[in-house]
DNA sequence: ACTCGGATGACCT
DNA sequence: GGTCATCCGAGTA
């Protein structure tokens, strides 16, 4: 486990979109520490992006994190209940970012089972463990990431991605999910898994 | 295994 | 006032 540094995610978002696959997500609580794999990615472009929420420079106060320095966090709270939490690629003032859609639990199960089902991880049902961390609201609420984390630094000790030790995998690369007002865009293959993992949230 | 609608609030026109 | 990078429970099968 090595935490990652700035350079790595000062490149386009849509190449970061893939080195991040198999990296591990680390969120450091007050009392434990919270582990994913990333297996589901997605690149936001910006500027020539309709789906991006930054397409055609559009900059308020919510995506003030985007136009900042590559590394740190975007998180956005979508249809009034669920936050999604995405990293800041390519450089100041380029405002590109990765939304995380899919995590493999690693550490901290019991947590993330508590946070998302109010019950032990011993009590879940098959198809609720999968339900732990398959879709970007559902990973933020088993993790528990809210919007008072946007802007975070990801290269600070709280939250932070590290890569591990390799093991080969397949990339699937398809179309991104729930954008589909993006014209054009919507048919662009810019979201990225890892073949048959089961944390997929749109195989 | 599916489809369908409700929840719920920030954002933008 | 309409939209939205979502999720879940209820209903149907």
């Amino acid at each position: 486990m090595k935490k990652l540094e700035r350079s790595f995610y000062n490149k386009s978002a849509l190449v970061l979109a893939k080195d991040l696959l198999g990296k591990y997500l680390v969120f450091n609580t007050d009392s434990e520490r919270l582990v994913g794999k990333i297996v589901e990615t997605e690149a936001y472009m910006g500027f020539n992006d309709k789906a991006a929420h930054t397409y055609n420079g559009r900059r308020t106060p919510r995506t003030e994190a985007m136009y900042g320095e590559e590394g740190h966090a975007y998180v956005y709270l979508i249809y009034g209940m669920y936050n999604c939490f995405n990293v800041v690629a390519a450089e100041k003032e380029i405002a590109q970012a990765v939304l995380i859609r899919g995590l493999e639990p690693i550490e901290g199960l019991e947590a993330m089972s508590l946070n998302r089902f109010n019950k032990p991880y011993e009590k879940l049902k098959g198809s609720q463990i999968i339900a732990l961390t398959n879709g970007p609201g559902k990973l933020c609420q088993a993790l528990g990431i809210t919007r008072d984390i946007n802007g975070e630094d990801l290269t600070g000790n709280r939250l932070y991605i590290c890569s591990v030790k390799e093991v080969s995998f397949d990339i699937v690369e398809t179309k991104r999910i729930g954008i589909d007002y993006a014209e054009e865009a919507r048919d662009f293959l810019w979201r990225f898994y890892i073949k048959d993992n089961k944390f997929v949230s749109v195989p």
